[in-house]
DNA sequence: CGATAAATTGAACTCTATCAATAGGTGTGG
DNA sequence: CCACACCTATTGATAGAGTTCAATTTATCG
């Protein structure tokens, strides 16, 4: 089974079989984390570049009075901090949210790499996705109810999840708790719960444990207004069902 | 005076007169456009880039029925668009809130900017910014009350508009509709009336038509938690006053 | 098995939305 | 210059979504 990370990458492009081998050999150095163990630290230089190869993390802020705001999800295959060596110091923090596998990788392993045109390319592509994701976040959580939100990052996490071999194609393993989705939506823990409750009372998901199944995949993707475009992959993985109607009217014209 | 453009990327460090003159040349081919025009539409691929010289414009995406989330201000300096050319197709929007000069960039000229190792450096900074600035946006509605949130939106547009010299440092000219901040902040037209007026009833702002004042930017701040180390600025541009208490306990590890 | 974290429930309360109407501004054409 | 149309801002009353506080049950883990 080729990694989390070519699979990733191949939804850009194609690699080379050298390529493939130069990501393989960048990666070789691999750390074992437990859960809820913190990868790097809001105000940190950040010195190695991280990359999650199994398991599930999260980005998240502090703020003023101990609020907690989940910014990002990071699912195998995903760069914790690719380019942030330019910066400073790091703005927030990421941590894992279950037992997982990080690979550091060396500024000049990176910009070795980053001489591969191919990979450079697919690096840069990921980037751009993770910057398309962040907007999408943003609007779901200005203009949607909680309940569609949920239903959007359960949409999302299943495509992401299943495009890197980490899930299955009607659900997978929610390893947060009810507390990290408040965090990740911005609602209370009380209204999680309600939420979640509501969603399985529609059958738009089953919980069983930590399982997530999605009994009707379109059914919820269409309760959530989700159109996988802004996850910019190919193929059957986004879904590709028919779109919800009604979106593109009201132009700001 | 110099440019906008200029003044953002010597945020990130000094250019040689070489590249201020090449950057200089590059946006000379300058389009004037009213307000409410659409500068690149959800769904196009991206060929030109595009660049604020002058004026105000946002990032928005329209949603099932009709919504629309505005996901990004982009003040004059700012890059619509600069890397997007790798994905197929846009995914949002961008349109004028004012009359405003934009530059295009061929993907040509952008190459052989980039070519340009302190003008590289600076461009990727400046993405990097702007995802930083999208993050703390999510933080923001996630983890803060309206009165909060909007206090915090006035306080990043002071430092910007102040950073590229087009507002003062206790206020600046706001382009946008109650409707527009609305989509901005999630809420509605009318509780966005509602919100102002407690800000101006606690003396926190001023509004005289499109004017905002700020007649005590630090209590503006303390307000808002705002904490202006998300747009990696350096010098005095970013208020540096005393931070809000409190801002870091509640480990998540 | 006991201790601790996580999930669940209820009731009262607050913030924000919704609906609906009014007032103020601005630009255009007659 | 006025009148009209239209957009933007403002206000009030009511409904609803989400919060808060507090208690209880259910998992999880050493």
């Amino acid at each position: 089974m080729p990694s989390a990370l070519l699979l990733k990458l191949s939804q850009c492009r194609e690699l080379s079989a050298e390529d493939q081998a130069l990501l393989a050999q960048a990666v070789a150095h691999r750390r074992e984390l437990a859960a809820k163990e913190d990868i790097i630290r809001q105000g940190e230089p950040p010195a190695d570049v991280h990359l999650v190869l199994d398991g599930f993390a999260c980005r998240y802020k502090l703020m003023a009075g101990g609020k907690r705001a989940i910014i990002a999800y990071l699912v195998p295959g995903d760069f914790c901090d690719l380019h942030v060596g330019l910066l400073g110091k790091m703005d927030h923090s990421i941590c894992t949210l279950q037992p997982s596998v990080i690979a550091d990788l060396s500024r000049a392993q990176v910009e070795s790499l980053m001489r591969r045109p191919a990979i450079a390319h697919a690096l840069r592509w990921s980037t751009l996705v993770d910057e398309a994701t962040l907007r999408e976040w943003l609007a779901n959580m200005g203009r949607r109810s909680a309940d569609r939100q949920m239903a959007h990052l359960f949409c999302e996490l299943r495509v992401r999840l299943a495009a890197v071999g980490a899930g299955a194609r009607d659900g997978f393993r929610l390893p947060m708790t009810q507390e990290e989705l408040a965090d990740t939506l911005g609602i209370t823990t009380v209204h999680v719960n309600r939420v979640l409750q509501q969603l399985r009372d529609a059958e738009l998901i089953r919980l069983a444990g930590r399982q997530l199944t999605i009994p009707d995949v379109a059914k919820l993707e269409s309760f959530a207004e989700f159109t996988p475009d802004y996850l910019h992959m190919r193929g059957e993985t986004a879904s590709g069902r028919p779109q919800h109607a009604g979106a593109l009217q009201a132009g700001a014209a």
